[in-house]
DNA sequence: TTGAAATACTTCAAGCCTAAACTATCACGG
DNA sequence: CCGTGATAGTTTAGGCTTGAAGTATTTCAA
């Protein structure tokens, strides 16, 4: 299956490199995967211990923080990267807790604007400092031209995603 | 709150680096977090149309690839990070489907040993090589050596996670 | 021996999440 | 107008996940 003969360097090394190069793949990202699962599951861990709130909540009301002017559910859904029903359900919690609330559009009867209340924004800045204490805590491992080197590595990562073979420019 | 003195450049670059050290940091955590979130969609859901697998199911097919001898409950929970109860109910599903077994084991009658039958190696098989074709593709915007670098400040960031107060250089 | 503590696993309630089906509203070309 | 398709949200079924409580078994020391 794999060429034997070596005649120059170069065919065999790019073969053995390609077949290492799966398995070097393999354990980045196994790697990359470990890293951020513990380091969320640290925030969550902390959010619900210390806020009595959970990660999506939070993460909701964070993209509220943004947006004085408020989010669509369906901007909310894009932005956290998931489902609308997703959305929905959390929407509905956290209006029980009067942290956010609904509010109609009289442009478009179907949509409406999600805001957080006074008491969210109150309770979301507290959270939000430890939150940011806490991410500066786990990553200070790395100094900051290390966290900026890792920053552009994952922005490469990023931008070009997944590429199946032709994809448009 | 903040010193607003500014007698030499130091001190205020020094806070100016801390402020924007933490949101350096919040905005790495928060890409890292996307790229694994991104990578990790994408793979649950490939194996979901190609196989109609679940990620928990297939990860849980790959620790015990590993072990050949099996695994009890307690360390395959150990191993995949997920609580106990976790565990029970994804191998549950995974014997309904025939694609592991429990084996009850004789010098311990609380403990059973968990293994893959012989159709469930063989699906692993299939799916396992499709899934390190998806990572290598996805992760294939970098090249070889920059995922070296990733790998290795990830290496860092693993070893010594959240080490509280005791730290900075 | 025996009983308390530890260990291995299961069950349960509650919350997150998705895909798919559903309702209501809007836009717009005929 | 009007009807068809798109859009905004919701609902539902099924699966993952956790933390806590529960059952069975083992260990160990008094």
């Amino acid at each position: 299956m794999t060429t034997l003969e070596i005649t120059t360097q170069s065919i065999t090394d790019m073969e053995v490199r390609a077949h290492d190069g799966h398995h070097a793949s393999l354990r980045l990202w196994l790697r990359l995967l470990s890293c951020a699962t513990r380091i969320e599951d640290t925030i969550r861990q902390r959010l619900r211990e210390q806020f009595g709130i959970t990660l999506p909540r939070f993460d909701l009301m964070a993209q509220l923080e943004r947006e004085p002017e408020g989010l669509s559910m369906s901007e909310l859904s894009r932005r956290m990267m998931v489902t609308g029903g997703n959305v929905t359900s959390i929407v509905d919690q956290l209006e029980k807790e009067a942290l956010v609330k609904r509010q109609m559009l009289l442009t478009d009867r179907r949509s409406f604007t999600i805001k957080l209340t006074a008491e969210g924004r109150s309770v979301f800045t507290a959270m939000a400092q430890a939150h940011e204490a806490w991410i500066v805590e786990m990553l200070s491992p790395l100094g900051a031209s290390q966290q900026e080197d890792l920053h552009h590595l994952l922005g490469i990562l990023k931008s070009r995603k997944h590429n199946p073979t032709q994809e448009k420019t």
